[in-house]
DNA sequence: GAGAGTTTCGAAAACTTTTCGATAATTGCT
DNA sequence: AGCAATTATCGAAAAGTTTTCGAAACTCTC
C-alpha cells in the first residue's frame, strides 16, 4: 500500500492524517507549533508510510572503516585487498585507518578514542584486522548499532563479535602431514603468543598429526612468542642450535618462517637440503622469498570480502547465519620442504 | 553588498551569474549536468556572495581517495601507510581504491569510469600510487577541479600532475658507488620499463657513477623489463648464465633483488658471498629477505604523507611551491652486498 | 556529412520549508 | 458571567530548493 502512485511525499502523509502539508513538514523538522496529539498521529502515519525525505541521506555514500593495529604488513595487505574488491563491488567506501597497537584496556569504562571516533563520524560498519578490542569499546559500538566484525580475532572468539578467521586447525595439521609424508619426525613449531586463538588452534593441528602418528614433540621443539620475524630469527636460533635439532620447523607465519630462513643461513644451513620449512598465511613473501616457502594458505582476499559483506549484512539490519565463519586453508607446496632422505644424505 | 533585501538565495546567485536558479542547485549538489566552466563561475560567485543553504549540512569529513593499480604489493603498502598517517593527523578520511591496471588509453577523449566515479563521489583530492593516468583522465579530474597528486609516477612527470617521488638518480648513484667501493667493477643493473621515468633516472645514476671511475657497463649487464618478482628471476638468470658473469647486480627494486636472489639460489651461488646484490625501495621485504637486503631506501611513508599534505593544499585552493617534489633517498646497508675479494677467494 | 549518441542547460513540475494570518482556546480582569 | 487580551494551533500561500524532461549544441562514427 501507499504505492498508488510514486514516492511517500508529505502531501501523502499530510492526506492520510488529515493535515495540511505545512503541518507534517513542522513535525518532521520539530517546530513547537504542532499540538502534542497532533505530532503524535503524524509521527505514526509517517511511520507507517515509511517516510523518507526526498534525499534520504545527503548523497553521501555508504562507509565502512576498515582499522588496523600499528602497522601494515604483508597479512594486512591481502585481507585489505580483499576488502576493497567487495567494496567496489557493492559500491560502498572504505575508509582505512590505522590504530595504537594496545590501548592496554584502560581502567574507566570509556571507549577508546578512535573507537569514538569511528561512531561520532557515522560509519555504517566496521572491520578490524586481527584487532584486540577492549570490553568498553564492543559496548560503545554496541550501544552505537555499529557492526563490527573482526577479521582473524587475536583474542578468542567472542559469542558478541562476530568474526572472520580460517581453518588454524586443520592448516597445522596439513603442515604437520605433510613434513610427516616427506619423512620428517622431528619437527619444531615456531609461533605466536599462546593465548592467541589462531595460534592455539594451528600449534594444536600440528600436535594432533604429530600424536596420530605417534611422534613426540619434545618441549624444546616448540617456541611461542610473536608472528614476526625476529621471533622466528629468535626462535630459529634457539631450535638449530640445539645437540640434537629438528630436521623441519613449522612456522605459524610466513614471517616467521622468513626468521628462521635467515636463523639457518647464518649458520650454513641450507633449506630445503639440511632444515624443511613450511610457513602459514600465503601472504606475498613467501612467494618472494628464496627458496620460496611452502606454505598453509590463508585465503585473506576472500575474508576480507567475507568481512566486507557479512559487515553490510549487518547493517542493513540482516542477521547472519554464524557469527564465525572459517574459510578452507590450502597447503601451497613450493620448495622450502623437502624429503628427510635429502637432508640425512647431506648430514651423513 | 548582495544584502540589499533578505537572505542570499539561489535565486541572487542564478541572477549573478547569469544563469538559471536548476543549474546552480545543480552546482551545489554536484550533478554531472553542469559544464565545468558553468560550475567554476557558479561556485566563484557561490563563494562571493557567502551563500550558505537554508539548513547547513552535518558537516561531512573531507575523504581523498587513494588508489592504486591492480594489486597492492610491498611498496604501495608504505605509501598507503604514510598517506593513512597523515590523513588520520590532519583529520580527512582516506578512501582505499583499486583501479585496472592499464585501461590502455581509450582512443576516446572519455575518462576511465573509476575515475568518473571519484569526480561523482565528490572527493577533496585523489592521490594515486606509481599511476599512470590517460589525458582524457586527467582532463575530467581538472575540469572537475579535481586535485590530483601521484606518488612516483610511472611516467615522465608532466607539468600539469602534481607529483611526490624520491632522488631516483642520486640513489642510482649511491648503489654502483656502494659496490664500487666494495671493489666490484663487474656490475649489472635490472630494473623496469625503459619508459619509466624513475628506472631512467636510477639507471643513469647507476651509468653516472659507474662512467665517472671509467669503468664499463657491457650492454649484456642490462636487463630491462618491470620490475617485478619474475622479471628478476629471468634476468638474474640470464646474466648469471653470462660466461663472464658480474661479480654484483643492482637490481631497479627489491623485488627484482629478491627474483636475482631465487636465481643465484638456483644456481648454488650464494649472496653475498659469490654475488652482492643492491636492492632498490626499502620495502618490508628487503628487511626479511636471507640475507636481509642492502637496499636503496626510497622514504615511502614520507612521501605518502607529503602526498597527502599537498593534496589537501591544492583542495583547499592554495598554490603549491613547486609541482613534483622528490624526497631524499638513503643507502640501507644491510647484508646482501660485501666486498669484492670475498667473491674472487671463493671463486679461486 | 548524416546519424547516433552525449552533454549542457533552463522551464516547468515537484517537493519542502517558512511566513503569516485565521481561528480557536485560554487567561485575565471586572 | 462577560469581555478583552493573550496564546496555541493550523493551513494557505509564498519562498526556496531539487528533479524531470525536452530542446539545443556538440561530438564521435561510419
Amino acid at each position: 500500500m501507499t504505492r498508488l502512485k510514486g514516492r511517500v511525499t508529505l502531501a501523502t502523509v499530510a492526506g492520510s492524517a488529515g493535515v495540511s502539508v505545512a503541518t507534517v513538514s513542522k513535525v518532521l523538522n520539530g517546530r513547537s507549533d504542532v499540538s502534542p496529539a497532533t505530532r503524535a498521529r503524524v509521527q505514526e502515519i509517517l511511520e507507517k508510510h515509511g517516510y523518507v525525505g526526498r534525499r534520504p541521506e545527503p548523497a553521501r555514500r555508504e562507509t565502512i572503516e576498515l582499522f588496523y593495529q600499528g602497522v601494515l604488513n604483508a597479512y594486512s595487505v591481502q585481507v585489505i585487498q580483499g576488502v576493497v574488491e567487495a567494496g567496489q563491488a557493492a559500491g560502498v567506501d572504505v575508509v582505512l585507518n590505522a590504530h595504537p597497537p594496545h590501548p592496554q584496556a584502560s581502567s574507566s569504562g570509556r571507549a577508546a578514542p578512535w573507537i569514538r571516533d569511528i561512531i561520532g563520524n557515522s560509519r555504517q560498519a566496521a572491520i578490524g584486522i586481527t584487532s584486540q578490542l577492549a570490553d568498553a569499546d564492543l559496548a560503545a559500538l554496541a550501544r552505537a548499532r555499529l557492526p563490527l566484525v573482526v577479521v582473524d580475532p587475536a583474542n578468542i572468539p567472542q559469542p558478541d563479535v562476530t568474526s572472520v578467521g580460517s581453518t588454524n586447525f586443520a592448516g597445522g595439521m596439513a603442515a604437520a602431514q605433510h613434513l610427516l609424508s616427506l619423512g620428517h619426525r622431528r619437527i619444531g613449531y615456531i609461533g605466536g603468543q599462546p593465548t592467541s586463538a589462531c595460534n592455539q588452534a594451528r600449534m594444536s593441528g600440528f600436535r594432533s598429526a604429530m600424536d596420530s602418528v605417534g611422534v613426540e614433540v619434545p618441549s624444546e621443539y616448540i617456541w611461542l612468542s610473536d608472528f614476526l620475524y625476529d621471533d622466528g630469527v629468535a626462535g630459529g636460533s634457539a631450535m638449530l642450535d640445539l645437540r640434537n635439532r629438528p630436521t623441519a620447523i613449522f612456522a605459524g607465519s610466513d614471517e616467521v618462517a622468513l626468521g628462521i630462513l635467515e636463523a639457518a643461513r647464518a649458520r650454513g644451513l641450507r633449506v630445503p637440503e639440511d632444515l624443511s620449512l613450511v610457513g602459514f598465511d600465503d601472504t606475498e613473501v613467501a612467494r618472494l622469498a628464496s627458496p620460496p616457502l611452502t606454505t598453509v594458505r590463508q585465503p585473506l582476499r576472500e575474508m576480507g570480502a567475507v568481512a566486507l559483506r557479512t559487515a553490510l549484512q549487518l547493517a542493513a539490519g540482516e542477521q547472519v547465519s554464524s557469527h564465525h565463519v572459517e574459510l578452507a586453508t590450502t597447503l601451497i607446496v613450493r620448495g622450502s620442504a623437502a624429503p628427510h632422505e635429502l637432508s640425512s644424505v647431506a648430514a651423513s
